[in-house]
Parts: C-alpha cells; sequence; structure tokens
DNA sequence: CTCCTATCCTGCGAGC
DNA sequence: TGCTCGCAGGATAGGA
C-alpha cells in the first residue's frame, strides 16, 4: 500500500512527532527482510540526533549525523511511535526521552539499511524524476516512453520512468487522464502524454492532502488512518459503476497486477 | 534492450 | 466455527 502519498504522509508524521529526537540505541529483532539487514545498523547509530526526515519516491530516510537509515515500506511496512510490542516488530529505535520508534513489516517486503555519511543508496540512484517535482514533465514522458509498447499502466509502475506510483495511483491516473491502462506507452498523443503528468501530481497531491490511503494495514506515524480510500474512483472496484458515467467498471490483470478501468471514460 | 513470469512472506476475506 | 484457497500496496532475478 504505501505508495508516494503514504510514505510522505508517514514521513510528515514522523517529522512532527521525533525530528530532533536522541536515538539512544537500535535494537533489531528480526534481520532477514527481503534482503538482510545490516547488523552492524545497532553499532552504526548509538546517541545520534534525528536531524531531518526525507523521501525518495517510496523510500523514508532518517538522517543522523553518523548516517542515515533507509527505510522501504514494501507492501506492509510501517514506522510508529509505539504503545505496546506487536509481531512482527523488526526493529526499535530506543529514544533518549523514552518513547521507542518502531518498524514493522509483517510481510517482510520491506527494507532497512544503513547509508554512510555522503554516500549515495544504490537503491536511490536509479529511480526516475519525483512526480511532483520539476524534472517530471510532458518532454520526459516523451522521450521516456518512445521506445515503450507495454500497456501505460504498467510504465507508471516502473520506478526508473518517474519513481513513487505504484498499482492503486497508476490506476486512479489513467482514469482522471481518460486513458485506458492497456494502451501501449508509446502510441500516447502529446495532448495524453501532457493531461497523464497533470493527473499523476494532482492524484498523488490529492492523496497526500488526504493523509493517503489506508487499505488493511496503512497507517499514519501517529496511528491516525489516511482517508483517500474513499475517493478511489477505480482502484478495486470492478463491476461497480463508473462515478463519472455510470457504466460498469472492467477489470483485468495487466503487469501482473489486477486493473480497473472504465470503458467509456478511458479510450 | 524490452517485457513477462515467478517469487519472496504473512494476513485476510470469500466460499464451502 | 473452522478450513482452504486466492489475492494483496512492491521489487527483482531470470529467461524469452
Amino acid at each position: 500500500m504505501p505508495e508516494l502519498p503514504e510514505v510522505e504522509t508517514v514521513r510528515r508524521g514522523l517529522e512532527a512527532l521525533v525530528l530532533g529526537a536522541v536515538i539512544r540505541r537500535i535494537a533489531l529483532h528480526r534481520a532477514d527482510l527481503r534482503r538482510p539487514m545490516p547488523l552492524d545498523l545497532e553499532s552504526r547509530i548509538v546517541d545520534q540526533p534525528i536531524t531531518a526526515l526525507r523521501r525518495r519516491a517510496k523510500y523514508l530516510l532518517l538522517d543522523t549525523p553518523a548516517g542515515t537509515i533507509l527505510s522501504h515500506l514494501g507492501m506492509t511496512g510501517t514506522w510508529r511511535v509505539a504503545e505496546a510490542e506487536r509481531s512482527h516488530d523488526h526493529a526499535t529505535l530506543h529514544l533518549a526521552d523514552g518513547r521507542r520508534l518502531v518498524y514493522r513489516d509483517p510481510r517482510r517486503f520491506g527494507i532497512l539499511d544503513f547509508v554512510a555519511p555522503g554516500a549515495v543508496s544504490p537503491d536511490l540512484a536509479d529511480l526516475g524524476p519525483e512526480p511532483l517535482g520539476n524534472d517530471f514533465t510532458p518532454e520526459h514522458l516523451r522521450q521516456v516512453l518512445a521506445a515503450r509498447r507495454q500497456a501505460i499502466k504498467a510504465v507508471l509502475l516502473d520506478q526508473t520512468v518517474v519513481s513513487g506510483v505504484g498499482n492503486i495511483y497508476a490506476q486512479e491516473a489513467c482514469f482522471r487522464a481518460g486513458i485506458r491502462p492497456q494502451r501501449p506507452a508509446n502510441r500516447l498523443r502529446p495532448a495524453e502524454r501532457e493531461r497523464l503528468v497533470t493527473e499523476v501530481r494532482a492524484v498523488l497531491a490529492e492523496a497526500i492532502t488526504a493523509g493517503g490511503s489506508t487499505i488493511s494495514d496503512f497507517r499514519q506515524a501517529g496511528g491516525d488512518a489516511g482517508y483517500f480510500q474513499h475517493t478511489f474512483t477505480v482502484y478495486d472496484r470492478a463491476g461497480q459503476s463508473c462515478r463519472t458515467c455510470g457504466g460498469e467498471l472492467k477489470g483485468a490483470t495487466i503487469a501482473g497486477r489486477s486493473t480497473v478501468w472504465c470503458p467509456t471514460c478511458q479510450r
């Protein structure tokens, strides 16, 4: 679930809660996530203040003077300032003020890693432009889509094309842009590329304003649910009626992921 | 290169 | 109530 808006929501929540807090020590409970956590993370970050909370694509970065903790939430990852311990808590950051900042990920598709000061993480090296930044433009799409015959929705999921879009927002953006998700990416007309850029940005921005989307277990860092899921137009609505034209929404698998669209509103 | 499939893992809802 | 089955937000390796 955690796509860009959810990660940004968590970032903002953590910023309000723990910016400036001192990490007294880190305890790793289980290191075998999508790839093994570095076991020396515990020794690298000791008595370090959290100087910034950053996001790049779907990655959340906790900066300290001794280095950066890089995290990816995968499908089910969460950061929370913990009340009680829960199953699947994989790492606990014990803060000097007595609070505990916990990384939890039941499905273990996430990542927790250490990045030395000044180093560039390989995880971030090949990411495409931030969709809400200045580099995500119709011209960028034109260049990058030219050689791609794949379905446009599949291409939007490619993090080297544009970073941070996942299965939910790719579908929502296609609907808003009036483009069928299975259209070959290199066949979009200029006006459609322009519209797609506009709508990717808009849907992500609106979702951030709504505190992200809460599906199953996503929570903001303070424990609140997001509420953008109430405004989904197509995601998980196959067989239901289109909110725009009233017609029946269709569903199919594209790029191995479930996909819903409106045959009338999307061409 | 591009593109497709299988895979990692746990939890949950649907259906029986 | 309890079981099995299929599917889920992501990303990558391997092969065609």
